[in-house]
DNA sequence: TCGTCTCTTCAAAGATTTTTGAAGAGACGG
DNA sequence: CCGTCTCTTCAAAAATCTTTGAAGAGACGA
């Protein structure tokens, strides 16, 4: 059993302060710092000490939001799983959806506040706000695929 | 007693999502959607049922991460409370953070792995994207602060 | 200075989330 | 089809995080 190095655990501890489950961020530190070029779910077992179903159910739900894949490994019974090309951009575009959920519970606030109250306009400066990033964001991750594949 | 609007909880929702504390996160919200100019502790105790060693947690770390400001109030012995203008570009700062510290276990993960090994190519990507957000970003707020000021 | 009102702190209780481990489903080669 | 190896699921246990409530510190007016 080897363990993971220290800038892995310290990745996978700022992915969980950003709300990913524990096992599931050190499962993507395992892949992402492994020199394989990709691993079984025992492979992570090793590396990790944690139980093969807490594996499991991290790689499923890495999978669910296209971090990692599954790799094809012809003779071999295992899943070998490697994180994909873009997941970087992949994890960021999902903040989007939480942008979203912002600028929505403010727009509904909106509608529910007195017009001139102060609710409404504290409300209007939150939702021009979430409504400015929804529409920078993905600019912003599109320049940076540009920018890496024209290069 | 009264209590929380429906968008205002959602939106407290979506800020414990993303890793803020849950009655933090309600003080936050109830301060957004309040009618008032601002609100006491003891009005928020009310207004969220929560008890006081909670509100007073909660206001002291929004207070801390500068999302909300003690306002004067002449004449009352209590603390009265706001949500600060541009708290939302200030919390979206505050992930400059997180930025920051996936750029650098990216790089001490290079430092460490093989040159053209398979960790060191998917290491150099990561880093790289980071580094571009952590330059793109503060420019995307610095943008939406122009834009406000300037209409 | 005293009395009162408010705020802060923190240990214990409570709630929630995460992990484990074992049972069983699935898949594949023989 | 059978046996074996691997993966998934899920209830119970463990760990973690959050909230409470009460004690006490602080501040202010009289």
């Amino acid at each position: 059993m080897t363990s993971l190095s220290e800038p892995a655990e310290r990745l996978a501890l700022a992915l969980a302060d950003g709300g990913m489950q524990r096992s599931t961020a050190r499962v993507l530190a395992g892949l992402l710092f492994t020199d394989q070029e990709a691993m079984t779910a025992g492979d992570l077992v090793d590396t990790l000490g944690i139980s093969s179903g807490s594996v499991s159910t991290a790689l499923k739900s890495l999978s669910t939001v296209g971090l990692i894949e599954r790799v094809p490994a012809p003779g071999s019974r295992r899943d070998h799983f490697r994180v994909r090309e873009g997941a970087w951009a992949t994890l960021m575009s999902s903040q989007n959806t939480a942008v979203a959920i912002m600028r929505d519970a403010a727009e509904q606030g909106i509608a529910t506040a007195g017009a001139n109250s102060p609710a409404a306009r504290r409300l209007v400066e939150m939702r021009d706000f979430y409504d400015y990033l929804w529409k920078e964001l993905p600019a912003v991750i599109e320049r940076w695929r540009e920018q890496r594949s024209g290069s």
